[in-house]
DNA sequence: CGCTAATTTGATCAGACTCAAGTGAAGTGG
DNA sequence: CCACTTCACTTGAGTCTGATCAAATTAGCG
């Protein structure tokens, strides 16, 4: 698991007063492996940048904008602690990654991994995992833009959350209203609302904005079908 | 560049009085390969089936859906000779391929693959790059679906079938208008009501349903973003 | 404790959907 | 070769979902 030395060689710089101030960053010249930390809101890499590192996310929540000119603004995914992202068909970035929470991530040089000499166990088989995942999750994706409604959106993001966290009884929203609208294809009006009718139909409760017990995921998951 | 071995491979097989009556198929044990057809709207593999082979489109075009419960059908996307589908990232296939015309394809095993031995020029690094390739085109693709209103993504629609002709002045349509409304997220009305418009606007022209002139590609590209 | 930003809620509007008819083209069989 | 059937597409009228614009409320946070 070349990702994982990697990542444990860079968690070994000293980083005891690491703190989100901007960004900071440690690399080490021979692999070009390095961890660097952003605050919230921070751009990880930009859209039109040269790509060329993969990323694993330490802790925080990452999201992956794809921006039109007029400021129109659609989120691909939502990365949690352990996702990689980054990777990319081309040499340029044509999407962003921005913080939604204070991140810190661990990150290297994509060109040394490529040249896939490897196992099903190796560094190419992981690889090729996350890529295949990362693909499957965008068709996912597809069918909810393309064909839920409002309702059934909030639905399905609920059931996602909630695996994600492994917490099938409550989740947090680490991000705002407009992100969870703009990943689902629909205004942060849109989305406070159809919450509201969630909450009316009895299949969640808003302990906070941020904060929801899921009270019936059977049903929720009925929904987002 | 073994993809293409095993295709030629496959191709030597006795294809004389190939003609697409329901399924053929001709599959050599060892290797796996084999070179089947289809007629339009047959099945090439189906939503739960089990996954395990790759193929790659020899003629015709093929549509990848998604279906819902209730009947509500996306197409993640189109694929034209030359292409590759049939990735999944679980051993299940989660998505259906269907021929929109009659099809030849060479198919075989990924398991056989996967692991094998991968310079970036050899078979390994071509699925790497395919691979990345849909992910990237399946992110445009989002973007469309989650931001773009109806003549957008008509406009954007035009523009990526004359990129996939290389007929930057005409381009016909080998799918129904139920298959672009279904690829684009809107109904077949819609897209009917789009192409008008379109027409209107002096951007294109309907030689026949099925035939498009491109009378401003810039404006459409334009439009698209 | 007050200020700012985030979220909710309300009223209106518009774009795309639905339902329904009408047109056209392709293919079949007499 | 032409009438008939069928299927694909177009067009129209009305409706509805979700967007927009605006205001009120709440929640963090310094």
């Amino acid at each position: 698991m070349l990702i994982h030395a990697v990542h444990t060689a860079a968690l070994r710089a000293p980083t005891e007063n690491f703190q989100p101030v901007g960004k900071e960053q440690r690399r080490s010249p021979e692999t070009g492996a390095s961890l660097s930390s952003f605050l919230a809101n921070a751009e990880i890499f930009a859209q039109g940048e040269p790509a060329g590192r993969i990323y694993r996310l330490e802790s925080g929540v990452v999201r992956i904008c794809r921006l039109l000119s007029d400021g129109r603004r659609q989120i691909s995914a939502f990365h949690f602690p352990g996702d990689v992202f980054g990777l990319e068909a081309d040499e340029e970035h044509r999407f962003s990654a921005e913080a939604v929470t204070p991140v810190r991530v661990a990150s290297f040089r994509i060109a040394n991994v490529v040249p896939l000499h490897g196992t099903s166990d190796g560094l190419a088989g992981t690889l090729w995992r996350i890529a295949l995942r990362s693909l499957s999750e965008a068709q996912e994706h597809l069918l909810l833009l393309g064909r839920q409604n409002a309702l059934e959106r909030l639905a399905s993001f609920m059931v996602q959350m909630a695996k994600r966290q492994e917490s099938l009884r409550t989740v947090d929203l680490p991000m705002s209203r407009a992100d969870i609208a703009d990943y689902l294809g629909l205004t942060l009006e849109t989305v406070s609302r159809m919450l509201a009718q969630l909450k009316q139909h009895g299949l969640i409760r808003l302990r906070s904005a941020r904060h929801v017990e899921l009270l019936n995921l059977a049903a929720l998951e009925e929904m987002s079908l």
